[in-house]
DNA sequence: ATTGTCTGGACAAAACTAGGACAAAATTGT
DNA sequence: ACAATTTTGTCCTAGTTTTGTCCAGACAAT
């Protein structure tokens, strides 16, 4: 059984000279040292001729507590701390607020210069043969290997929305099952709903209520609009697919939402739509645009239009809608 | 299971210095302070240098404050609240046009199960709250902390089951808006999808399919017997919901699967019921039993009895079967 | 011989406390 | 509608505690 193992075996040995603690915790030697005069944060083994020699378990309990410390504890409370117990406490903080080190942005290569079209067109061929295959292990396995390859916004645009599209495609030409489509739509469900939880949230990001209307059952299209404003800093409020008009007012009141977006896939041409987004727009606070996209979007470009709703053709102009609109209303803060 | 602890009701002892709680909370230090000393708001443990030490009650009655304050409430008023009273008040207004009167016991369950100890029906309570108050970040963090006090199928059983129940049940009262009910299931969908994926999978796992039958749209029940059963170690071939009787054969056949499990829940009564379970077992190899589960699964006992479907009326239950199945079935093809 | 680590202590920056000042925002009175 | 008053968030000062950095002289490693 091919497994990595982390978390429960570390080396004890001690080995490390304290310059390559400091390099590997993100501490200055000095301070590690303060911290063990003073409150016995570490007790490092030594040398015969008194180093400190530290083992790996000693650098990932200072790791730890540096970020304990990070949220807000103090030195006092957390020094006494089993490595066990440092997890759980650093584990539980980091669920209230972002850590302070945000991320380096070393693997997100720019959105703006997706992959050759040929080899996202090979991923999504190969997507589809674990599909039709039943390989669920192959079709997560691909899913996330393209997800490394690229920035999230472009993996969005150039693999999973054209796999939908093959998907729903093959399956009206009979070259997939039905059963084939659950399981692609089952497990896309999933992965699509998880990659929106890859961002951490600070609580002031502005709001944006996410959903389908009323008729429209297809939810991935507007989970996949969810994980995408993520990545640019606004918290989705996602409501799934087929909410009512009234719903979605009721939502983004109390939610207090600066713009809803909604998507259309299918049925096209659902005489709910024009009924459900008209009683949206009147309903809703002028001041919050309505986004509307998916592939039904075109049918109702007329209407739309009329009511004065927004509909950028790609996940890319949605992107620098939304950008426009943020700056625009750089204002109130809780 | 490092430390179990006894965190259920909230923990009352001092120990979180004060930018902690500033973190958590999103209030200014200055601020906590402030409210201290003109109102009492809190009225915290000191450590022997006089600097304060907050609880997690503390914490909880702060955060609550905050919400309350936002909601238009002024800080006279909501002050001297206990936790309980502070509750009840975010809770009202959150519903924002709250015609109805008095429901002030809104979330004290009627539905009460004597497994059930006070600790998760604590937990519930909470998540309810957070669904209400569309606090989407608070609803993430119970539902994750919730899961690490205790085993999976534990969790399932207590705490998710219950959840989902009562959401279905506060929504058909009027205590929740739509909305809110299709906020907590979509966010739902996503964490019991992943749950899943927390096991690792060799290809040995023999395999079991699950979804739940043509005219029934709600998966998470299918989704939780997914999550569950991974643990004892079956693949799930998972198809979400909706599923023909021809294209679950199907699937059962190319997967060579050796079991099925379909989830009922709502409409209790659709006549297409009986019509797909009735026609999935005729088409599907006797040798593969078919688990029938769900709160709607007790309408059907006739049928299921007949036609040889088994309805164990637990998970716990279900894992038992399941376990039998895959001796017995092991014993007899090695 | 140069560079790195050790101990112990000194010192400065940051964080916290208490009390109060002040202005913006909300509420009340006219 | 306007002014007076109250409420509320932020900021300031001055003293204390906590925490990070630096220094000096001795010794070790390369």
């Amino acid at each position: 059984m091919p497994t990595l193992e982390t978390i429960s075996s570390i080396d004890t040995a001690p080995r490390h000279p304290i310059r390559l603690v400091a390099n590997r915790t993100g501490l200055t030697v000095d301070l590690i040292r303060a911290w063990e005069k003073r409150y016995h944060v570490v007790d490092p083994a030594r040398s015969v001729t008194k180093r400190r020699l530290y083992s790996d378990y000693d650098i990932e309990r200072l790791r730890l507590i540096r970020l304990a410390k990070l949220n807000g504890r103090r030195l006092v409370d957390v020094a006494p701390l089993t490595l066990e117990a440092l997890r759980d406490v650093v584990s539980e903080d980091s669920r209230y607020e972002a850590p302070q080190e945000k991320q380096t942005e070393v693997f997100r290569p720019s959105w703006t210069n997706p992959l050759e079209s040929s080899d996202t067109r090979y991923d999504v061929d190969a997507m589809l043969f674990a599909v039709q295959t039943m390989d669920q292990h192959r079709f997560d396995q691909l899913l996330q290997e393209g997800l490394v390859k690229q920035s999230l916004p472009s993996y969005l645009e150039t693999v999973i929305g054209p796999l939908l599209h093959q998907i729903g495609e093959s399956t009206r030409l009979g070259k997939l099952r039905i059963a084939h489509e659950h399981m692609a739509t089952a497990h896309l469900r999933t992965f699509i709903g998880a990659l929106r939880f890859r961002e951490t949230y600070t609580g002031n990001e502005p709001k944006i209520v996410i959903t389908t209307p009323t008729g429209q059952l297809h939810e991935l299209g507007a989970l996949m609009v969810a994980a995408l404003v993520s990545v640019d800093g606004w918290l989705p409020v996602y409501l799934g697919p087929n909410t009512p008009a009234d719903e979605i007012v009721a939502c983004a009141m109390q939610s207090g939402a600066r713009t809803v977006s909604l998507s259309l896939t299918y049925p096209a041409d659902d005489p709910r739509i024009p009924t459900e987004l008209t009683r949206l727009r009147s309903q809703l606070d002028q001041k919050i645009p309505i986004f509307v996209g998916g592939s039904a979007a075109a049918h109702h470009y007329d209407l739309t239009n009329r009511l004065g709703l927004l509909s950028p053709p790609t996940l890319d102009e949605l992107r620098h809608s939304l950008k426009m609109l943020r700056q625009s209303q750089i204002g109130a803060s809780a």
